[in-house]
DNA sequence: TATTAACACGAAAACGTTTGCGCAATATTT
DNA sequence: AAATATTGCGCAAACGTTTTCGTGTTAATA
């Protein structure tokens, strides 16, 4: 377990200053030809490296980035994090993830962590509990202290800063249109409690097809799911209505993907009996049976979007900066759980 | 966009030197009262943090440990990151993730990456392009250099560290175990090429299970999937046989669902007419339809080892460390695709 | 031969921290 | 009053790097 080679120690080896080998190695002609070569091929010969603590502090910037995420198992996140991955490749910057837990408190832990120096910049995706709480003093501490931030997916308002969310509005207008398009005559949503955003904005969008087609709004058919308890049994209450959906759509892929175990459970036909739809372009989608008819939301586009504008952020030169919230468009997957059966056509 | 409070800033203000202010923070006594106490009140208001740079350079250790992981689009390396952050936190580490996409190169990139400085120790799974190409100095450099390295999954053998393993051999056993005492007769098995390691380990408990059980083995029944063709038209071949197989072993999630998409197109009954298991506990099995009986590997808790192995071995004084092997057990996951029928007692 | 140019290298500062040691100035003891 | 103890603070080194500036030696020029 020999330690790792600095200019220092090659220096010695050599009896020269740290600086001739500093100069040396990066082929600067103020050092002889004789001496630079000797030294590159010492260096060469240990697998000389510049110590990358050294080089950030005296450079005051780490080439590296924080991400912030609430989950990690987790398709969209994973989705994300290749799409930051995949740039940061590009851009020769560094990543390092950390996660939430949809906590708080942790939030805040992880924020002090990668703001102490480690990190040029974060992208954060805020926790539940944050947006419950709605207390937001950390991100203003941090532009503050002039560190730049991206919110992206789930994000605060009255931050300012750059943004990358999903047309959620969009996408919750498309999945329920989509079901009207199919004949759907009774339209259930399986969405989140209200202090999460993102099933706060799906609902809106499912609410404004019901409208622009003249369905009637059923508060019956509008299932806020708590996660702490049974997500199947919550699920399985809509279908004991005396007056059951004949289409649901669930906000995210666990959802919906339930509302099929049910359906089948109840001996019910999809996409005869009942059509069922999802958001998220998931692992589980396509293996449900029927496949699952879904609204793709682009995960790593968001990422690869939220990290380019934390670059140019970062490596922005002069004062006049300005931010963006960019909408990343969501796109219909049609699969066979809302297949279009043409009446009194089939048996 | 005011930048960071530093000790040498706070010392300017009172007119200080830069180690009163340290000792100040730190509450020494060597720092009269009023002294100190003025200097904690300003830096408390500025939110004063010491820059971890400066601390990591000077301790020449970083709390931090470095992960390579082939892929985060997978469930199995979700659960690992989450058992490895949840030992992080307990231990104050962080952790940094890097994906080599399966690439040998992207994986020595990120090796150097993190080997100058940065992390105090790396685990990592080997990438599959790695494990093909059987080229392994960039892990033998990194031991020479003194960095602690963990192994987990997809180990090397002849790399002299401490390891993290799935039971792969005892999985692959009680998978087709299983199938067997389901009353199964042909089994199939949908394996990688020989190059993967953990493929060749799960085919290897399956051959032997078949041996225990006096099964004969027939070369047609076992599939090295080749993941740059077509995977569903592959497993597709094997319901075409002449003798098609009444039970399939997947090595993993997507070949088991996959034949389950395939076995319900066919119009296969599962399990009465064929009987499909898993490899891996993930997002999917549980989604299918039937849902998927499998083999459960426990991602989270190889994460767990993995970084107490590793943090044991940065952590340890004295010179007579030991490196350690340690196999996780996996466990059978019962579900609905290999639900045992009685024989003439249903319909 | 005296002046200047070119060459080859070293010293030192800077990034932000911690900490052992030294040294005044005061306070306490003989 | 003299010797000693205590208090309160600063200096400087160390971590590993880069880079500006200075300097001594040799070579080229006037």
């Amino acid at each position: 377990m020999k330690s790792k080679i600095t200019l220092k120690k090659i220096a010695k080896e050599f009896d020269v200053s740290i600086s001739t080998v500093s100069k040396a190695l990066k082929g600067s002609h103020e050092i002889s030809k004789e001496v630079r070569e000797k030294i590159k091929a010492f260096a060469a010969y240990y697998h000389y490296k510049p110590n990358s603590l050294a080089l950030n502090l005296r450079n005051q910037k780490t080439k590296t980035i924080g991400l912030i995420i609430p989950e990690i198992v987790h398709h969209f996140f994973t989705k994300v994090i290749s799409g930051i991955e995949h740039v940061a490749n590009e851009r020769g910057y560094n990543v390092m993830i950390c996660l939430s837990n949809e906590s708080y408190e942790k939030e805040i832990l992880n924020m002090d962590m990668l703001a102490n120096g480690i990190v040029d910049g974060i992208i954060v995706s805020v926790a539940k509990e944050t947006e419950e709480k709605g207390t937001h003093n950390h991100f203003k501490e941090l532009i503050n202290n002039g560190i730049p931030l991206v919110l992206f997916d789930r994000v605060i308002d009255d931050i300012n800063c750059n943004k990358v969310i999903t047309d959620d509005i969009g996408g919750g207008y498309l999945a329920c249109n989509h079901l009207i398009k199919m004949g759907c005559k009774r339209i259930a949503i399986l969405t989140t409690p209200d202090h999460i955003s993102v099933g706060i904005k799906r609902k809106k969008g499912y609410l404004k097809a019901l409208n622009d087609n003249n369905y009637p709004i059923d508060e019956d058919l509008i299932l806020k799911i708590d996660e702490k308890n049974s997500i199947e049994d919550q699920i399985n209450n809509l279908f004991e209505l005396t007056n059951p959906p004949d289409g649901i759509f669930g906000v995210n892929e666990i959802y919906a993907a339930t509302a099929i175990k049910i359906a089948h459970k109840k001996g019910l036909k999809i996409p005869d009996d009942i059509a069922i739809m999802g958001f998220t372009n998931g692992l589980i989608s396509d293996f449900t049976t029927p496949p699952l008819t879904t609204v793709a939301q682009h995960g790593s586009t968001m990422g690869e979007r939220a990290l380019e504008l934390l670059l140019d952020e970062i490596e922005y030169q002069d004062t006049d900066y300005k931010y963006k919230t960019e909408v990343i468009k969501t796109d219909l997957i049609m699969r066979n759980s809302t297949k279009k059966i043409p009446k009194n056509t089939f048996k």
